[in-house]
RNA sequence: GGUCCGGUAGCUCAGCUGGAUAGAGCAACAGCCUUCUAAGCUGUGGGUCGCGGGUUCGAAUCCCGCCCGGAUCACCA
């Protein structure tokens, strides 16, 4: 229980005692004190001053009067400053506090508060939340914006277990379209059998390079035909590579057994490539499906739809979802040809997941540029009698923007995830070469370690501090920052208290606690230590790893302050030295915890 | 045009379920290492919170209108 839960009531009794009237929770406002008053927190009594038609000084000191004769003694003091009443809270409070911080292995947690109930009746299930995030295309190695993705789905899914969620992640892998018999195409005129064994390639990179000598070969061919006299658009569909393209589409549909060879030893070498991204990113997935595997399933549904009643096909054998009842509009499900589109697939991969996993909330981390397709699928799905349907959420994220615009595949300008995570590491390790006093006598695999770890926490605080629904800006040509307000600076924090417990001989226990007087950093440090389940229970409601930043980054500061004012292992005084141990090692548990929610790993020292 | 999202210091961003004098970091300038890690700490300067109305004891925060930027409204994914 914290300390408005425990207040709170009192307060009611007070205002109920004083002025005959009940008030709501909603009335009772706190807030912190702020720093240039007396008191550790602070009622808003404004809600009361009418009822108590009094001025709202005087107010605040009735109440705070009553509040410090209640015999508990929690309220140690308190001041009335115009309509604020700021109290001072009795310091054996916050040291209770701490200990029961420090005794709690899962602090932070939520085991299980989302009992699941049928029936009326708790039969204490976990609740399962699905979060599918990255989905990549198999044409292209992963960039800048997918690393915001993963770094947002993998983050939200450490989040929402905290939150007490039994969290399966997946990932929908679009391996079949238009998109990768191009890259197919290509490398078959232009490849001369190039693979990532002979070119010694990333699998990924390999593809996407003949992706881009596609578009490349594609446009000329374009710009022939109009120099020949064909308008544009005519020459966009007759360049004999695009219809190449698309005859292999077909070839693919019609399950083609050299075409299917070849694309399923390309999508190997992709995924081989991007297992490598991956893993240098610390994501993973418990469960991967693929579109070659759940489009047909998704045809099939809507077929199930169709002779429900639910949708209607046209005269030219399109099938159709008529959504104006829902404010929407017309949508279609199926091609006139029979093949499924982007909607098709995503109910089909529903299905199945359905299938594999008692699913009770549905997570798609997207961009905001999909907004509207989630918003159909949801009714779909709903339309369709999955549970999830309705209430699914898509976590939509904003994009990843250059100085000069936005990133385009096809056009060059891209941030490859592979040489970003590369030059972060890398930068770490420059700036470690001026640190030789304090990591010296270290192996340099220790060494390389301290600096993945500490790059990459650079490049992924960098990315979720941004509250995610922006549209965030990143400058290739400006490093990103390892000072002030970065995820190096909360491993810097880290690494430092860690140091410091290494350093403390014995772990003595805090007894005596009755005469200790808590120094101001020390004290604030507590209270930080306190706030941090309501921003673990606030970041998963709303969806925010941006929330776990701002938390891990007050409550560096709060130490480092603290640390500037206090000593911790010359303290001559036992008792205080063992509070001020475990205050630090409690934070740097915190810390850490914090840190894992989001994904970022914290070094021993660095 | 309809819908959605954003506009806060020179730059990157917090704050937005209404509360006291709007906060950080970077950049600039000035201090602090014989003492637990200076990737740190302390201080200075820097703001019509896009604009205009409204709601009220009180608005960056809520409501309405407008301006600017982005996204979306495909037999693309």
């Amino acid at each position: 229980m914290n300390l408005e839960q425990i207040l709170t009531p009192q307060v009611i009794a007070a205002v109920k005692e004083l002025y005959g009237v009940d008030a709501t929770d909603q009335q009772i406002q706190w807030q912190k004190t702020r720093a240039e008053f007396e008191g550790d927190i602070t009622l808003v009594v404004f809600p009361f001053v009418k009822l108590a038609r009094k001025a709202p000084q005087a107010v605040a000191q009735e109440i705070g009067d009553k509040l410090m004769a209640d015999g508990t003694g929690l309220v140690a003091k308190c001041n009335a400053v115009q309509g604020f009443l700021n109290l001072c809270i009795d310091q054996s409070y916050y040291i209770n506090q701490l200990k029961a911080i420090a005794a709690d292995e899962h602090y932070g947690h939520f085991p299980y508060p989302n009992a699941k109930c049928k029936n009326g009746k708790c039969k204490n299930d976990q609740m399962l939340m699905m979060v599918e995030y990255s989905s990549p295309n198999t044409n292209k190695p992963l960039h800048l914006g997918h690393v915001r993705n993963n770094l947002l789905g993998y983050s939200i899914a450490k989040i929402q277990e905290a939150n007490g969620w039994k969290v399966v992640k997946t990932n929908i892998v679009n391996d079949r379209g238009i998109h990768i018999c191009k890259s197919m195409l290509a490398w078959l005129k232009f490849g001369n059998g190039e693979t990532p064994e002979s070119s010694g390639k990333k699998g990924d990179h390999l593809i996407g390079d003949y992706y881009v000598r596609f578009d490349k070969e594609y446009k000329a061919q374009i710009a022939g035909l109009m120099a020949e006299g064909m308008d544009e658009e005519t020459a966009k569909k007759e360049a004999p590579l695009i219809k190449e393209a698309q005859e292999m589409l077909r070839r693919w549909e019609a399950n083609d057994p050299e075409v299917r060879s070849l694309w399923a030893k390309m999508n190997e070498w992709v995924y081989a490539g991007f297992d490598e991204t991956y893993k240098q990113m610390g994501v993973s997935f418990d469960k991967i499906y693929y579109e070659s595997n759940t489009y047909l399933e998704g045809k099939a549904e809507v077929e199930k739809g169709l002779a429900a009643g639910q949708f209607y096909r046209r005269e030219d054998g399109s099938v159709w979802a008529d959504l104006s009842k829902d404010g929407l509009d017309e949508k279609l499900l199926l091609r006139a040809d029979g093949t499924s589109v982007y909607m098709t697939q995503d109910i089909g991969t529903a299905k199945l997941r359905f299938q594999d996993y008692p699913i009770d909330k549905m997570v798609y981390v997207v961009g905001n540029e999909q907004e509207y397709h989630f918003k159909v699928l949801s009714i779909l799905l709903d339309r369709l009698g999955f549970p999830f349907g309705k209430e699914l959420v898509h976590f939509s994220y904003g994009m990843v923007e250059l100085p000069n615009g936005k990133m385009k595949s096809r056009e060059g300008t891209v941030v490859d995830a592979d040489d970003l995570m590369a030059k972060m590491i890398e930068d770490a390790k420059e700036i470690s070469k001026d640190k030789v006093n304090t990591l010296q006598g270290i192996t340099e695999e220790e060494t390389n370690e301290i600096a993945r770890k500490v790059g990459l926490g650079a490049l992924k605080y960098f990315i979720l501090k941004v509250d995610p629904r922006k549209n965030m800006l990143f400058n290739p040509e400006e490093s990103i920052d390892f000072n002030g307000n970065t995820g190096p600076f909360i491993q810097y924090t880290y690494a430092r208290i860690r140091s410091v417990l290494r350093k403390a001989v014995s772990a003595s226990t805090l007894s005596g606690e009755a005469g200790l007087s808590l120094d101001p950093k020390e004290l604030a440090l507590i209270r930080r230590l306190m706030d941090y389940p309501s921003v673990v229970r606030q970041a998963g409601e709303e969806f925010s790893p941006a929330v776990v930043c701002n938390y891990a980054y007050a409550l560096a500061c709060d130490f480092n302050s603290f640390y500037h004012d206090c000593s911790i292992l010359n303290e001559p005084d036992e008792n205080k030295r063992a509070l001020r141990l475990l205050i630090s090692q409690t934070t740097a548990r915190t810390i850490a915890d914090a840190m894992s929610l989001l994904g970022i790993e914290v070094p021993e020292r660095m």
